[in-house]
DNA sequence: GTGATAATTAGCAACGTTGCTAACTAACCA
DNA sequence: TGGTTAGTTAGCAACGTTGCTAATTATCAC
């Protein structure tokens, strides 16, 4: 039987490799992490595909817990989980050395 | 316009991400590395999934750099691109500090 | 309330990936 | 030559993802 730990791992490095290999979901992750924080439209209006495209990849980034979104009104500020991406990232690049 | 070597790091990080995205390709990888090398079979035979499925993640790995082959009669040896998969993951690791 | 703004949801077409079984190629061995 | 083993290719069905436009929800400003 597989221990809690192990399971959370395979699951969590599901989630930042599935989220990362898509492009625009790579862009929007640096980009919110470069910025601190930013709304939808900071981040739809620096891509090229629409408006409701981008937000589903927030979407899906959410729901993998990769970005936090805090309401605010009518705006929605998100920040990265950097936090697991680098946990994550780091612990694949140890596998490997 | 963008430099020769931002398009580079865009394509590696392109390849390695989308080849780590499915469970059965992570678990190959981190297989032949720790196997050091192994033939198609060594590989196949520890998964659920058939043959032919696995012969063919093993070929995207291959497409994608991320697994070099060396032929040896009708046996194949893969041995697995470590410095590349390293170098993204320690890169995008870094990114998100 | 009315209009504007922020952002998501709905619904659909196109496409790529995944997995299977069956068939095939290629090398080895006797 | 004929059988066995290693491994890939072909062909197909199922499914998920991606992208779009149109419609909708929700908040703000007046």
């Amino acid at each position: 039987m597989a221990t809690r730990k192990a399971t959370q791992e395979i699951e969590d490095a599901d989630a930042v490799f599935s989220a990362l290999a898509h492009p625009a979901r790579r862009q929007i992750l640096l980009s919110v992490h470069y910025r601190g924080s930013c709304n939808a439209g900071d981040i739809a209006r620096r891509f090229e595909c629409s408006w409701p495209t981008t937000s589903r990849h927030i979407a899906t980034l959410v729901a993998r817990g990769l970005l936090q979104v805090t309401r605010n009104g009518r705006e929605r500020r998100y920040s990265a989980n950097d936090k697991q991406l680098r946990a994550v990232l780091t612990q694949w690049a140890g596998y490997f050395n």
